[in-house]
DNA sequence: TCCGCTATGGACACCGGTGTCAAAACAGAA
DNA sequence: TTCTGTTTTGACACCGGTGTCCATAGCGGA
């Protein structure tokens, strides 16, 4: 080995006077092999700083050491969250994240996907939000051999590989406590239709109201497409009922923070003549006047899990894993003032 | 060839009657063959619809067609942008993205990198603010063999490999803009000390007062750290001042909001009692009441130049390129009113 | 016609690992 | 001691490209 150069499998076969393919034993910890032996061996590794190449693996292999993010954006805070979340999991091993945004309403989407993961030989990809939810996507990826992680706020099938947050439970949850707080015209403003979490946060809603015993009012309930335009539309329209709401719920920030602009619009003031409550803790929820009160889940860790399942199948999680999503108290809400 | 595999070299090379070795000559365009056994290959790649394998490609040619992104996230808005931007340039060629967040205090991150960077035989670097603006990390990037791109606000070197925009004139001609508007006392949220991005930025503030005839006021400046509460407390210091700005300069959105949240704790209504002004065109800034009037700078198009720089050298700039930022007039700065 | 030169194409080794399969080493039994 | 069965190890081809260098073809000039 010349110096200055980085080691290969050979110089530590060399070495250790072995043959490379007992180096290669070593390396991917092969169970019939001497104890003696693979201490030699590893100690000439350590004394080397020899790293395997990455790339011979991949051709050898026929995959490579790189996970795959793909995503149409959901939100930018979201995305960084998941991509510190994977880095978390995979810094020091061999691994390595790959991103792909794509945009989920052009008809090539799956056959672009398909044509990426096989190019690059993906380990593994993860599916964010809404695209997770895309099942037939899902499936093509399994189908080019490669380990698929969903990242969801719902249970999507049976596939142990699925990282979700119980957005339901937080919803309902958070609509309780509005209650408590003595509010009754609580309004909603849902998602756009066909999505899970949409869903779920509508589901979650109707179980607080429930748990409440309020009655939800159509009259006071809108639907929006997690845009602050649509928040906006939906504020004005509740507040503008007969009988407006003493409180909100927004199934996602940006909404809330639509709503938000809605009320100062009509010369209202937040949170006293109206609370608001938002859903997802972007950065936009802490920064707004007054900082909105907003259900947070726990992106970076659930990404981290989910990386987890990808890389290391054996020791995680071989069940669907769920996280518990919390209330953050900001100043956007407040107990019901007649 | 099996039916159903992906065709390889040996594949287009019996079909066409020549070696492999002409095939590679095709695939790499040599020039020194004869045109029509090129057309011959080439149809015949066509028509099996042969890609090569960039596993193969970064064993033989050690190096990978990869390209890192290194940030030490500035703002999600921004490395989405980023990431997008170099999507647009990377987006059916073999070359992928692969993302690399760290630790801009952590003492090993050089060395983090170098790692990085040595196992994934990267093909080119693109460093963000403020992490682009370190010199020794450039230069370890290079001495790997690797092409590097930095992203930028002002001149940073003589390099080719640089992408920037003009902040300084953007906060000079926003300043001015202000000045026209008849506001005379005009306050200056200053970045972290260290950035270039900041120092531009106050470059920039002083021609722009310069240009309008007006002196900076030290009584009505104050220095942030590009965070929320850092802009909180400068407005605190700023509108308490014995004789009070009529408008503000941040030099970010985040600041700026925070500067907002200060005006309303004093009772003062934005953009009647005070003009604000932003920079960077987060999210944000169109979300939070008024919308704000910030500095947009192009980040989708300077990161799609800074990755066909690093992709494509031969066709892409031989020398530094500059962006136009531009002012984005929203709510929250109009004219004075005394 | 023969020679030498250049343009073109091919044989072969190599990049740095892994899979296959057979050989070697060793233990225990006959 | 020999034989058998079980570990443990190594030789060699292979993954799918590229670099080196030599062979051949085609051509003009002597």
């Amino acid at each position: 080995m010349a110096k200055g150069q980085k080691p290969t499998i050979n110089d530590v076969a060399r070495l250790s006077g072995v043959s490379k393919k007992t180096v290669s034993r070593v390396i991917n910890k092969s169970p019939l092999l001497n104890q003696a032996t693979r201490e030699k061996v590893e100690s000439v590794i350590a004394e080397l700083e020899y790293v395997p190449n990455p790339q011979a693996r991949a051709l050898a292999l026929r995959r490579n050491f790189l996970i795959g993010l793909i995503h149409d954006n959901p939100n930018a805070q979201m995305v960084l969250g998941v991509q510190e979340g994977i880095l978390d999991t995979i810094r020091n091993t061999e691994f390595a994240l790959v991103v792909r945004p794509v945009d989920r309403h052009s008809p090539s989407m799956v056959e672009d996907i398909r044509g990426f993961i096989e190019q690059q030989r993906l380990y593994g990809v993860m599916l964010l939000p809404p695209i997770s939810e895309n099942d037939e996507l899902a499936q093509a990826c399994r189908d080019l051999g490669c380990t698929v992680v969903r990242m969801g706020s719902a249970r999507l099938d049976d596939d142990a590989h699925l990282v979700a947050s119980n957005d339901r439970q937080a919803v309902s949850d958070a609509v309780a406590w509005l209650a408590e707080m003595g509010h009754k015209r609580i309004g909603f403003v849902a998602g756009p239709e066909g999505f899970l979490s949409a869903r779920e946060r509508e589901l979650g809603f109707a179980e607080g109201m429930a748990r409440a015993g309020l009655k939800p009012d159509a009259k006071i309930a809108a639907r929006g497409n997690y845009r602050f335009e649509s928040g906006l539309a939906a504020g004005q329209k509740l507040l503008s009922a007969k009988s407006p709401p003493s409180a909100i719920f927004s199934s996602n920030d940006e909404m809330a923070a639509g709503v938000l602009h809605a009320a100062r619009e009509r010369g209202m003031s937040v949170p006293e003549d109206l609370s608001i409550i938002g859903f997802d803790d972007t950065a936009i929820a802490a920064h707004i006047w007054p900082p909105l009160t907003t259900v947070r889940w726990p992106i970076r860790a659930m990404a981290a899990t989910a990386a987890a399942k990808l890389t290391r199948p054996e020791t995680a999680a071989s069940e669907p894993s769920f996280f518990l999503s919390d209330l953050v108290r900001r100043a956007s809400a407040i107990e019901y003032l007649p």
